[in-house]
DNA sequence: TATAATGATACCATTTTGGTATCATTATAC
DNA sequence: GTATAATGATACCAAAATGGTATCATTATA
């Protein structure tokens, strides 16, 4: 199968946890791996990854936590993906072109190289912005009573 | 990184060089192996899993090989990917809904499907006609032997 | 009948993956 | 000022996937 791994998964999750609160609001990793079922002591993990990639900002000590470092808007999946993940490259010689022997006279090189900035360019246009917008709707049935509590 | 594995870039190849081929010649896995580098064992079992897949006919007994059982440009990109490699889920929740139990309230699902959907499609208009003729075009270096046909 | 090809499959070492555990550090709350 | 609750960094682990080899059986030709 063709898939990104699991870590990249949580920590998409997990950043849209973060995209979902309150601009500023302060969460916790234990807090954030329960809300959106990431084992804890991997969700330590990521929470550490993202914030050395700059994603979010952390406030250590008692009543401590993450909060984003950048504006949800400003933070697209692709740039999550690679850096959990590392590059999309979908084939290996489109990062590493010393690895294939052939990549001078190769006509499928090319197609790689489209096909993955095809990919490339569609998780760059999804911003964490979007996808919080979009997971909010549904949360607030709209509730013309007023009675959402 | 995230990448199709060594197998599908030496089917991918593999397959070319039929591709490249006159209609209906029959290559032996030796041959194929040697001239697009893929290490002798591997590509028995590649050729063996092309052949099962359809995409090969199979000359057993001396003087045998292989053959392409379909046209070129009715092989894509994205068959010999999924044959190889499985389905390309892009996400592993794309392919096996039940693997997550947020898919349901999950906004970034949509985008993986999506992505990937994407990306398929790309794959899908890739044909191995488009790649052969695309591969013998700047074969313009004059082959020692009777040149081009 | 010897030979040259594929069919099928078992085997292997290494790397990657997904996950846990631990100890050190920091800042708050009281 | 100390107990506590949080992160920082990293080591560790088992299981799966990956990339590759080897072997024996079968088939058809020369
Ligand atoms: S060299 Fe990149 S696909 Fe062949
Ligand atoms: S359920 Fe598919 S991405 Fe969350």
């Amino acid at each position: 199968m063709l898939t990104i791994n699991r870590k990249t998964d949580y920590a998409a999750r997990i950043l849209l946890h973060l995209a979902m609160q309150p601009p500023g609001t302060t969460v916790t990793v234990q807090e954030a791996a329960q809300a959106r079922l990431v084992p804890y002591p991997l969700a330590r993990r990521l929470f550490s990854l993202l914030a050395n990639a700059g994603f979010l900002k952390t406030h250590r000590g008692k009543g401590g936590g993450f909060s984003l470092a950048r504006s949800p808007a400003e933070i697209s999946l692709l740039e999550v993906v690679e850096a959990v993940e590392g590059p999309v490259a979908l084939n290996r010689c489109t990062v590493e072109p010393q690895e294939c022997p052939l990549v001078s006279d190769c006509p499928v090189h090319e197609e790689w190289v489209k096909a993955r900035d095809v990919l490339r360019d569609y998780l760059g246009r999804v911003s964490f912005q979007q996808l919080a917008e979009r997971a909010i709707q549904p949360r607030n049935h709209p509730d013309p009573r007023g009675g959402a509590q």
